[in-house]
DNA sequence: TCTATTTTTGAATATTTATACAAAACGAGT
DNA sequence: ACTCGTTTTGTATAAATATTCAAAAATAGA
């Protein structure tokens, strides 16, 4: 039996790979790698990693992982923690030039509890959070940037 | 009787302006205005229009458009009011990609007594109030633009 | 170690969503 | 009007998915 943060790799990796309608062949396809969970826990997982079930262009329903996570998986680090600053309530993440943009929008689109916008120059991110936010929950969100 | 066209522009609108959880909900929704079908039938309309459900950050479900719709319609409408949000005393506007540059300038140069100054991306204008300015002030300030 | 607390899970089930099928509604052509 | 084909819909139901509840597993402290 394997620990839950490697199903949920796997799961990611066999979303991108394969093409998959419901959760049960989710399921033998992680029952297939090693896996043997119920269906509940999947729905669970499914939930935590926010995937979506979509209606794909010519009437099948598919699963697909969102963005964020695409994202994440493909970028390696144009930004680096030291490079958060504080102003007010403000963030402010410097980046390798030319990166700001990409970067902001990953974090725009991971729509995530803590942030409410950025704003992106060449290699400046002002980070905007919502109301009550404190600065460390502010850095852990934007830890999964990074 | 509507049309079944009218039925889906108003599920789009509906599921801009509401939080809908389940289909049951958004059916409610829809015979508030007028419309009255099934389940069924709803479920038929959100495969074609390809919504999806999505799990968002407090670990509800939400319908959400897909991508291409919302850009369709911002096509004609470059900002909604609905895309106004607050931080702190700042107020965040969404707008399509790209027009939030010149938006941002046609906000500074009317030069109104509510907003000091605005700073703009590429698709979100920063709005700084002047001080002393409430929330419902900058609203109706923000309203000649949209 | 032992105990307390949190997290993860499965079984069963409730809830939600999709579809088979038949009927109705619509349209185009005659 | 009438037929033929297509589209849309409701009913009933199947299929799929989420959640409740209890138990097991992991984690943290002392």
């Amino acid at each position: 039996m394997k620990s839950k943060e490697q199903r949920l790799d796997t799961i990611c990796e066999i979303l991108q790979t394969t093409v998959v309608g419901n959760q049960e062949e989710l399921l033998k396809q992680l029952n297939d790698r090693g896996f043997s969970v119920t269906q509940a826990t999947l729905s669970r997982d499914i939930k935590q990693l926010k995937i979506v079930k979509i209606p794909d262009t010519e009437g099948n329903y598919v699963y697909k992982l969102p963005d964020h996570i695409i994202a994440a998986q493909q970028k390696s680090d144009p930004i680096k923690l030291s490079n958060v600053e504080f102003s007010g309530n403000l963030a402010v993440v410097r980046t390798k030039p030319g990166y700001a943009m990409g970067i902001a929008s990953d974090i725009d689109n991971a729509e995530t509890r803590e942030i409410l916008a950025t704003i992106a120059g060449d290699d400046t991110i002002l980070v905007i959070p919502r109301e009550g936010i404190s600065r460390e929950e502010l850095i852990t969100a934007l830890m999964q940037f990074i």
